[in-house]
DNA sequence: CATGAATGAGCGTTCATTCAT
DNA sequence: GATGAATGAACGCTCATTCAT
């Protein structure tokens, strides 16, 4: 993925993309991200192939980002629950922190567009979230559930969690609780 | 009275439109739709006003469908958990009878299309489901949960489960099973 | 022109028509028409072939109708101009009292829909007004003018004024009165 | 800054919108347009937002342009009746000159997608003639008429005029000089 | 390489006319 | 004959992508 042009106007178009689809969902117009990233519209064509390209570039990103947010400083001593409630907790902070980009990545993880490629592509950066997982569950009554299906419950989980924490912030701590009791029930 | 409104034309178009969202996703298109249901492409607008009316009375009968299949004979002198699991064993049924109905319903919750007046009035429909929720997890940890949130965690974790049984028919049972237990640890 | 049908209905369409064109312009719909006129969309072909066929027959009738209201009690004894004034002011008087016809009228009268022929037969029907025009001109300054030239003028002329009589219902007199004198003294 | 937006293609598609117009009057379709211009569908909407904006835009050149050639060296030293000659005669050989002009004018003087400001607008650019005319009716019979009266009154026996003239060209000079006249014997 | 005008396939919807009831 | 649903060509406008400047 050689990248020999600007650097600075390719974010911009990723950053552009994140809010316009955050705004206007799928439905965003490669006219309208040229326009928020300050880029004529031909131009966006010259950082991506196409709007699907663009898009799932977007995706991949943006997973990235929710990942690496949510293994921060992550008490490696500290007892597994404490471990996977780091995670949580960051990773919730993240779309809250950052709402755009959530809302953006919900958009897009409904996407047709998205590849099956794309998706594999990402699940690279959510592994580490998906090792913590894999050791909570040891022993406990998922046992004998595939790693995918538990990543997807715990995801799903989250999703509904960050809904309900943006679109009611003055709960969102008990919502942030509320769903990790949740899913630490599932695993244990 | 001429030629009446056919009630037959009405719902052919209503499953064409059916499987052609679970195929092509929200960019169907009308002509699609029409041609699918066997009908010339302004015959659909004598049964709906615009593409949005279809999609929401879309919505509205396949979330109606789906509960009325979840609920159906709901064993109410059993125990709780058994009435529960038979929602639940009811309602993954239906979506792997049924792939298209559940495709195209997961694909309109995601539409903006969807007005909050449908959503709304889609709730009346779901209420036996919710109620039943409300039962089990009553003295709970979830007791704290609004009803919204319960419901929206159940959903989600409803819907992963659909993916899972579909994607790997010889597991769906295995999988039925696990998305029950999940949910059942949940709320108790 | 054959009518084996009812009458009645005919006339309830023309009216209709009128009164629809008046509205609406030319862009009236047929189905509007017939719903102004409380028949069945697909009746009204059974009465007018075309729309087109409708739209001329409307001309030819208003046409007609107009013309007869000029011609009402002409005071045939009276001085030529006296009788001219009769024609002016009743025909002026026909526009007011009937806007809606004056108003599809004119509207029918610039429409492409309106073929020659039918032009070729409302004539006749405005043949007496020409005819009295023919007397008024003779040895006048406009006795070189074809009639057809004549009467298009006068035509317009009555067309500004009932305009203006419409408009501004409190000048309507002195429009009236405007009006005549700028054609009596293009004739005389 | 790319290829800018060029004159010459605007101009072009509003003397296509002209040629069109005249041809199939009002109905003229944005397509039939582009296409006479030799320029693609899309871009049509490139110069003008909407179809009605096009044909607001060609009704104001139309009438600017028409206005423009009938002031066209005007002997203001000469007699009031030279003058008015003069800016009469202009006007007749504008719309025999460019007969298209002169049909597209008409038809979209009676379209009711011209709107009321548009038609406002117009009048700066006639205002020249409304002068004039002003100056000849006074102290005439007119004189109490209001100018916009005059002003319709003229406008109608032009276009009746120029109907004539067109329609049988041999004649063309004998009808302008009897519109003349005939407007002449009105104001004096 | 940046720009933004040019392109044209594509789409939802309308409406005169036909035809089953 | 009356009804109004059925038909499908037609239309204005959009927008991802291309390409001249």
């Amino acid at each position: 993925m050689a990248r020999p042009l600007s650097d600075e106007k390719r974010s911009a178009l990723m950053s552009a993309g994140t809010r316009v689809i955050a705004t206007q969902g799928l439905a965003a117009q490669t006219a309208a991200i040229a326009r928020e990233a300050g880029v004529a519209s031909g131009s966006l064509f010259t950082y991506f192939e196409t709007k699907k390209v663009l898009f799932n570039e977007l995706y991949l990103v943006l997973k990235a980002e929710m990942a690496s947010a949510a293994l921060k400083s992550l008490p490696r001593n500290a007892s597994i629950r404490k471990q996977l409630f780091s995670v949580w907790s960051n990773w919730m902070h993240w779309a809250i922190t950052d709402p755009d980009k959530r809302r953006a990545l919900a958009q897009l993880s409904v996407s047709e567009e998205i590849t099956p490629e794309t998706r594999a592509a990402s699940r690279k950066h959510t592994a580490g979230i998906a090792e913590l997982l894999e050791q909570c569950r040891a022993a406990g009554p998922m046992r004998e559930a595939s790693m995918g299906f538990l990543v997807s419950v715990m995801n799903s989980l989250a999703e509904t969690t960050m809904d309900f924490m943006l679109q009611d912030p003055k709960n969102a701590e008990k919502h942030c609780q509320l769903g990790f009791e949740a899913l630490w029930r599932i695993l244990k």
